[in-house]
DNA sequence: GTTTCGATGAAAAAAGTTATCATAACTACT
DNA sequence: AGTAGTTATGATAACTTTTTTCATCGAAAC
């Protein structure tokens, strides 16, 4: 279990087992395939009447990703999100709609080939990855095609 | 030339072309692969006597990278950084040492691949992709073999 | 229970980015 | 060239996110 781990790795370095830590990993595990920045987070505490401080959260949340425990990821609005480490170690990847930021994952073993291939040839240690393919999302696309349409029947009754 | 490009999308959409324009992007094609942030443009700047604003430098990456020509890329140190787009639309990876912050790019054709794979099994038009490896580069590893050997040699003659 | 030292909370400070608005300057049209 | 019209810029304030500071609290060891 990931409170385990989180408990192991702060024995191991003389850090302290704190309510507050424990209790923003389980934030994570309690929601899957969640995408959380350090102001969900303090807000999510706040729905659950835990009046945890701020400096605090991002405090836990840069501790748990120095464990491994939580990816650090950035989407490119500014906000920095974390989300749960996969048990395998497996990176997963995001797929992100350039219109309406809505994200996907997805999985490929192809990475991981990638990743242990460039790790050999530059002799880098390699860790863990992060993949962002940008694109547009089948709602979006459509909803282009659609006002493509209309903007062409507009100009033409203007002729 | 990229500067036409530049020239030719501002016309496009009536806006205008300025020194501070030109000049900002004239920084980026002058450096082979940089990744410049807006606080180090502004540097870079006025070391060449030209006193740009602050805001006009902001304002400009963004526009850049809204015209395709500029790359927005993130290392995850909080600084949003931008680098020239390539020339054939594929986009460059970046392998990032997690001790020293050293950049080294790779390129490779399996990631097109996967893209392409992607695209027709999610149905999104996957228009780029940005890959990050992190891991610790092979200079780093070794000051840390160093580091434990040292402490390893500290705490025998301890004892 | 007491001691010790790391963790927390609250607030200030720092860092990065965006918004505001008066002034400058690019472009099109005489 | 000169002028009008409108966009871009510069300086600064405002805003957002993150880090630092320091007094106080509390986990862990004895
Ligand atoms: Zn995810
Ligand atoms: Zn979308
Ligand atoms: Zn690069
Ligand atoms: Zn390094």
């Amino acid at each position: 279990m990931t409170l385990d781990i989180l408990r192991r790795e702060l024995k191991k370095r003389g850090q302290r087992i704190t309510y507050q830590r424990e209790l923003i990993l389980k934030i994570f595990m309690e929601s899957e395939n969640a995408h959380f920045g350090a102001e969900e987070i303090y807000r999510l505490l706040l729905e659950k009447r835990s009046r945890i401080s701020k400096a605090t959260v991002y405090r836990t949340l840069a501790l748990l990703a120095d464990f491994g425990i939580l990816n650090k990821i950035e989407f490119g609005d500014g906000i920095v999100r974390y989300e749960l480490a996969s048990f395998d170690g497996k990176s997963h990847n995001h797929l992100i709609c350039k219109i309406c930021g809505k994200v996907v994952e997805f999985e490929s073993d192809k990475l991981d080939e990638l990743m242990e291939t460039i790790s050999k040839e530059t002799g880098y240690r390699i860790e863990n990855y992060q993949v962002k393919f940008y694109g547009i999302c089948p709602d979006c696309f459509k909803k282009i095609l659609r006002n493509d349409d209309n903007q062409k029947i507009a100009s033409e009754s203007v002729k």
